[in-house]
DNA sequence: TATAAAAATGAAAATGAAAATCATTATGTT
DNA sequence: AACATAATGATTTTCATTTTCATTTTTATA
């Protein structure tokens, strides 16, 4: 089932409205490679239709979140980020405390121990967010280097 | 060594100054349980000087989390909160969806395959950060009987 | 000990992301 | 068409955090 459609009815269950301006957010979404702010989109929807506002953006990211069509990703740098969820598996981030790099990572076994880890406390584990810092091949590479 | 020592030497250090308000502020924070705001400790901290500003208690806590004494918690609210660090084994958090509550979890052997995750992709890892989210045993009892 | 230099402080203002407000417009339903 | 409901865009507001800056405190130096 394509994106849109997806969307359609996720928004047909919850008796909200597919409106010009939704599909040309996702439309515009869907075509984003990385990660991207809200921003960042609203700078992208704007070259297609300017007359779209940059709260109709917050908002409609909201609705591709509950939609499952967007993940919230949380860099920790103060501006949240969006990133395709629909057909995607899920991975969690490694990033490059120097250079920014990211990288997606899975591993199965983290995740079986993550579930095993809340069993433990009693907890039934709905979601996680984990992300890795590190130094990335390359910038270790120049800071040898330059020492 | 004592925390108040460790601060000392970190700000000898860094030729910074230790002052009334940062030992203030410390020993404050020493007291602390839980994970506080800036504005939980600015509050507790004005109850024993009202003379003491926010912008210190706020630049404070960023030399508390330098000196390694304090880190970080992002769970998500918009709110950094920090807990104690110093003697402190490292723990990551599980979260209830629910009701707020949170424990402090820690697995080895997820923590090393995270370090084995990161090399794999080149990196090195230098932190990380997990926050597991579900719902604990209380708030599953509750939502069977409302069911 | 005086004095100069450097750092720290508190009050206030600035910042910036996100959310809320509200008058207007669009959409869907009888 | 007429009505009710939802969505929109511009703007304002909120709120945590950061910055600014004049003043005060601390440290190093003469």
């Amino acid at each position: 089932m394509s994106e849109q459609k997806v969307f359609q009815e996720f928004l047909a269950e919850k008796n909200l409205r597919m409106t010009y301006q939704r599909k040309t957010i996702l439309d515009v979404f869907l075509k984003t490679k990385t990660h991207v702010s809200p921003e960042d989109l609203y700078n992208l929807v704007k070259k297609r239709d300017s007359s779209i506002g940059q709260a109709t953006v917050y908002r409609t990211l909201k609705l591709l979140s509950e939609a499952g069509l967007a993940s919230e990703v949380d860099f920790g740098d103060g501006v949240m980020r969006y990133e395709h969820k629909y057909g995607q598996r899920h991975h969690d981030h490694l990033v490059c405390e120097v250079c920014g790099k990211k990288v997606e990572v899975f591993d199965p076994l983290i995740e079986e121990l993550q579930e095993k880890l809340a069993k433990k406390h009693g907890f039934i584990l709905t979601n996680h967010k984990m992300y890795l810092y590190g130094i990335c091949n390359k910038c270790k590479r120049l800071q040898k280097k330059t020492r």
